[in-house]
DNA sequence: TTATGAGCATATGTTCAACATATACTTTTG
DNA sequence: CAAAAGTATATGTTGAACATATGCTCATAA
């Protein structure tokens, strides 16, 4: 019974330990994280468990495993960014490199221009009940930002927001690419609704987007969604990367 | 050593199986396919194995395990389209839905170009090495359609050059999301090159986009993206969806 | 002295069997 | 007839044994 209570808790998998301690520094690029049967000791865990996260990693593209060898951190550049778990991971256990948010940032702001264009001519009232829902949520918990809880309500009806436009443009790839985004966009949103900015002219811009959407106009829905952008890459002091990427959508 | 010979041959492993038999509709989404214990003695192979390529199926999303029931076929739209495995299994297993390939194709419309444009914005003197020694592949295996193997180099370039051009944006977002399409890309430029489609043109389609981006025209490179693809999308006899989504990018 | 190969140490890869837990169905009892 | 207890059956977890791959050491011969 007491069990059933630990077990939502979960021990913070080896795999979490381990990206933990290289996104820390201790194990870089080249290096090669302990073997197995240490990795058993330390957390008092049997083998198959361990290899089971380890396989995590594999996935992930984190580490390479050698056959008699061990298990060798992979350069950054290799790592799947793309896998949701690999974006959580990164969400949740390092201040991710600059250069990280930046490109991301910059995809984004690639992409969800079209992404809002695309909805606008195609969003069904269905699509509309849920980018309101997710817009009526941004503006309720947008005072309290004392309360962690309300920031992170904000920061998920933010996701949610953007994650509603994503699927709107009913095709499947890109309501695919917005799961894969979600945690990566999830981060972007949460460090930039810290930053001090003006919450209401952030939340304006959103219903610049939404009001866009539903009165079928792409043109205007393409410029809200490049500025909310832009006003998340101003809150995270990223506006230099933004516009000299941003100039690859400015040509309409 | 005979071993080592059979190895590169791999059993047909168990998750390609029964991908195969529900794409065959042998086992429909809401079915449970067979359990452990029997897929165990049908395969001759041991639990754990049969686990471990369960697990592969389960990151798919294309079931979802049961604890004490089995495991069921979750309906297509769960499918994770977008993981390179789960793509290869549809490019090896079966006619993928005309449905699929429609989305496919439309989300490559929306994409391609601006990661043309991108790229001719970006792209380094090695850049242009890579896209053009993909070309030449284009080039050298384009008259003997007869042999399979040359079909099969011939979109293998195919799905270079697209790749090389992805990797060209200098952004690490659009350069993984050209791993995950690669799969699909692959799936498309096979089908649309045995289809009777003059190769000439295509490859001059495809000789138009290379010379945009190497003098730096990303306007260009954005409508011959749009051409190469417009191509794509003839030889599939897709015109009509590709059409009414590629409004999406003629904004300009 | 150096280059090569056999053999050994060590790490990961694979398989197997036993036990734990979750779910659905059946039976029993009020 | 309904609800609860019990049972059957499936998946989930664990631990040990064995197989294979890799790197290093040492002996031997050119």
């Amino acid at each position: 019974m007491t069990s059933s209570l630990n077990k939502p808790v979960a021990r913070p998998s080896i795999a979490e330990y381990l990206i933990s301690d290289i996104l820390a520094g201790q194990y870089r690029p080249g290096d090669f994280v302990p073997r197995e049967l240490d990795l058993c000791e330390r957390f008092a865990i049997n083998r198959s468990a361990v290899r089971s996260d380890l396989r995590q990693l594999v996935d992930g593209g984190i580490i390479e495993r050698i056959s008699g060898h061990g298990s060798k951190v992979r350069e950054y550049s290799q790592w799947h960014i793309l896998d949701p778990q690999v974006t959580d991971w990164l969400t949740r256990y390092a201040a991710p490199n600059p250069d990280i948010q930046r490109q991301i940032l910059a995809f984004r702001l690639d992409v969800e221009p079209y992404v809002a264009m695309t909805a606008a001519k195609r969003a069904t009232a269905r699509d509309l009940v849920a980018i309101e829902e997710a817009f009526e949520g941004l503006g309720q918990n947008l005072r309290n930002a004392t309360c962690p809880e309300e920031r992170r309500l904000h920061s998920e009806c933010d996701v949610a927001f953007h994650e509603a436009i994503f699927k709107a443009t009913h095709n499947i790839v890109w309501a695919q690419l917005s799961h894969i985004l979600r945690p990566s966009i999830y981060m972007l949103v949460s460090m930039s609704n810290e930053s001090a900015l003006d919450p209401d002219e952030s939340l304006e811009q959103h219903r610049q987007l939404m009001e866009s959407i539903r009165l079928r106009r792409p043109r205007e829905a393409f410029s809200a969604a490049q500025a909310v952008l832009a006003g998340t890459a101003k809150a995270l002091g990223l506006e230099d990367g933004a516009s000299s990427l941003g100039c690859s959508i400015k040509h309409r």
